[in-house]
DNA sequence: CTGTTAGCGCATTCAA
DNA sequence: TTGAATGCGCTAACAG
């Protein structure tokens, strides 16, 4: 027994070693308990007495270092800084708790080279797996990784790896299509960057409802922002001026359709009678919003869950359907930001 | 060096070791250098192309093993799930990162069980350290941690430790003070439960600032609910259904603040007109209500910040000031929700 | 500045 | 079923 001295308060810290002296059994025997082998009765009672007593407690580390297994996942994500993420990260955590593995976070701020960064400190931390929400991470860096991963919300061309993403493309599609079904005909999008994996799906969407129901796309009514909330704003402010203004406008991510939502109130534009739209995420939001704004919600509690039962299996060395995407459903939720139109 | 077979791919993992015998020099010289110690220039050139060539990367399992340390630090936290707690776990993993210290998040899920199991796997993990936001947890469990922890917005009676927390007595004080000297005199609160260490704060801090202006207190006026979206929705409504309505109600907190904006939003109130009203929390929010909400904002970064840093302080062996309890400033956010009255 | 050595706490052979 | 012995990869103490 290790005694040492911590904050003027004597601490006890025990090894199996001293389950040994205390009990009188080998190492070997105490190890194969502690991992649910099978003891004679009279030393499980001994054994469950001297862990008690001695308030053992395996030591994850000498552990971890003889079987190569940390135990924990990391999780790399652009931002923990927002609903999206948390529901994510949230739901990851609680999946792979239950299955006794530990979750490390890096968030990386939108930063390249923070991204890279992280990665390898994930790596050297010998963490089992890596779920990972990719931003500016290519092909080349994830072949370094030599280790189970899982990519979450966006895919990356050529990289035959499981994937968890939501069908962004039909998200659109539904959210424009209602729209549509409502009477709109000019229908302004405001999207993100073209280069982001969901961005371009979601305009795809757009671009295919359009098409199949035989309207014509207007360039002007397709706005391309950066999935903040400032470009949000201008960019509401911008279609609401052109010369012939949309009747309802999708708004394509969270951060932008704050935006909107703010530029419409400093503007006094009334929703839905001047102006129909829809946003996206971030129920809550649309909850407080008045009227209560119709969105694409995201089923965040399953891309969480999902992601961490992939990984899970791979780490059980479960190959089964290697590379699996899963692409998961959006929700559209239809409150009273649009009107129905002739 | 080892090589093993991961996904049909090859791998190669090598070790101090593995460098030994590349560069011909001794564990101990090559370990010296790993950890910054000084090395003959050649060799420190030989080493650098070594750890290049055998992509070595010290394994941390081994190295906690040896030193006692694990470098990382728990975070035990009732919802990861929210905005005020999501900001602080952001900048606590920003900082501890700086310092090379990775972050493992612990949500609780409101579960006095679950609170204490996952308060035993982080321990069990070999954290060096703990940070806590506590919600069930006694001054007695947190005496069994023997390592260093810190609380973080919720102080507990009799435990002698560092805590981060705001001044939830002058931020209620304040928001109480400015709706007085907007000339409202009835004013409600919705609180939350007196059990929970903020709430009864806050409960305080109004009535603190009715006793400095001779106002007196109504209690119909004082409404307790339980910090959740349903119980400011509902006691919002009470509150304007009693016989002498308020002119002005305080919310002390996030959920409850969207509870009430949604029934405020239902009812068709005005704001700030028929009411006037402060929030509590969540700036994003405060901005896309209409009109913007006055809100008492939380320095959540620096909460996360400082409680990350006092951690670090301990883990140097710096138990200068122990304990220390930091009480931060709120920011009282003045929007156009409060009507100044005769 | 460098090399040698011991051992952190545990799991896992292999014999018994 | 149990025990003894070995080593995971690294750091730290010491001697050179």
């Amino acid at each position: 027994m290790k005694r040492f001295i911590l904050e003027g308060v004597v601490i006890i810290s025990s090894t199996i070693k001293d389950i040994a002296k205390y009990t009188g059994l080998s190492l070997g025997t105490i190890s194969k308990y502690i991992n649910g082998g099978t003891v004679k009765e009279k030393n499980r009672k001994l054994l469950e007495d001297a862990i008690t007593q001695l308030d053992f407690k395996v030591n994850e580390l000498a552990r971890g270092l003889k079987t190569s297994k940390s135990m924990t996942i990391g999780v790399l994500i652009p931002e923990i800084n927002n609903v999206f993420s948390m529901n994510i990260i949230s739901n990851i955590e609680n999946t792979l708790l239950q299955n006794g593995y530990s979750t490390i976070i890096c968030d990386f701020r939108n930063d390249a080279q923070l991204e890279n960064e992280k990665l390898n400190f994930l790596i050297n931390k010998m963490v089992d797996g890596i779920i990972i929400m990719p931003l500016h991470i290519t092909s080349e860096d994830l072949s370094r990784i030599k280790i189970p991963f899982v990519l979450v919300d966006r895919a990356i061309n050529n990289v035959g790896c499981d994937t968890v993403l939501v069908d962004n493309l039909g998200a659109s599609y539904n959210a424009v299509e209602h729209l549509i079904n409502c009477g709109h005909k000019r229908i302004g999008i405001i999207c993100g960057n073209k280069k982001i994996y969901t961005a371009s799906e979601r305009l795809k969407g757009y671009i295919s409802a359009f098409d199949d129901y035989k309207l014509t796309i207007d360039q002007d009514l397709i706005k391309y922002g950066s999935y903040d909330l400032q470009s949000g704003y201008d960019l509401l402010i911008e279609l609401i001026n052109i010369n012939n203004p949309p009747t309802a406008v999708f708004v394509t991510n969270y951060e932008m359709t704050l935006g909107c939502i703010i530029a419409i109130n400093e503007k006094g534009i009334k929703i839905p009678d001047e102006l129909s739209i829809i946003g996206f995420d971030n129920l809550e939001m649309a909850r407080i919003v008045n009227p209560p704004l119709s969105i694409v919600a995201q089923p965040t509690e399953e891309i969480g869950k999902m992601a961490a039962e992939i990984i899970l299996k791979r780490l059980k060395g479960d190959m089964q359907d290697f590379p699996q995407l899963i692409k998961l459903k959006t929700d559209l939720k239809i409150k009273k930001s649009v009107k129905r139109v002739l």
